[in-house]
DNA sequence: CGCAAGATTATT
DNA sequence: ATAATCTTGCGA
């Protein structure tokens, strides 16, 4: 298992293979590490479901952003979601964290979770994971046999299957 | 300025 | 199946 960290060029391709790609790589954040599970692919201006779907606002603002960025929202009034950017700078994209495994092999599902055991919040929006010694993302496993189905908890593009896990 | 909807979760 | 909870984005 190789212990790199992602690069520019990584995140910097079609946000439906970063998704993909990510399932199998390790999440450090602030000395918590865990293993990324689930995913889901947002794109603006093609994806109805994405909050860049009808341009830039100030919450998606970073999905406009370089790739390997965090974007952090807050939904329901309660739940922080947490995205990495993806593509290049000004395509509008972001790959929602759903699903991680810890090293103690319990399982987090649900975004709103794993910010809350991660503690992502607010503060996090736009920060970087590319030469981050605190927070980044690791080179591990490629996971080749992941299901892939319908997104949760949006009522649009359904057709697309843009959620991937394994 | 007001209001409906929301990339969720815990509870019934 | 449904309430909780409050920010955001859109329309007026």
């Amino acid at each position: 298992m190789k212990n790199i960290t992602l690069t520019y060029d990584f995140y910097n391709q079609h946000v439906t293979i970063v998704a993909k790609m990510l399932l199998g790589k390790i999440i450090v954040f602030n000395n918590l590490q865990s293993i990324i599970t689930e995913t889901e692919a947002y794109r603006g201006y093609d994806d109805p479901a994405s909050h860049a779907f009808r341009g830039r606002t100030m919450r998606c603002n970073i999905m406009f952003d370089h790739p390997g960025k965090l974007y952090v929202y807050l939904i329901y009034g309660k739940y922080y979601c947490c995205n990495i950017t993806a593509e290049p700078l000004g395509q509008p994209a972001a790959v929602l964290l759903r699903g991680i495994k810890l090293f103690n092999n319990k399982t987090i599902t649900g975004p709103g979770k794993i910010s809350k055991y991660l503690n992502i919040n607010k503060t996090h929006n736009g920060i970087s994971l590319i030469k981050n010694s605190d927070i980044y993302i690791a080179d591990a496993m490629n996971v080749k046999n992941f299901f892939s189905t319908p997104r949760i908890g949006i009522s649009k593009a359904l057709n697309k299957l843009w959620r991937y896990y394994y």
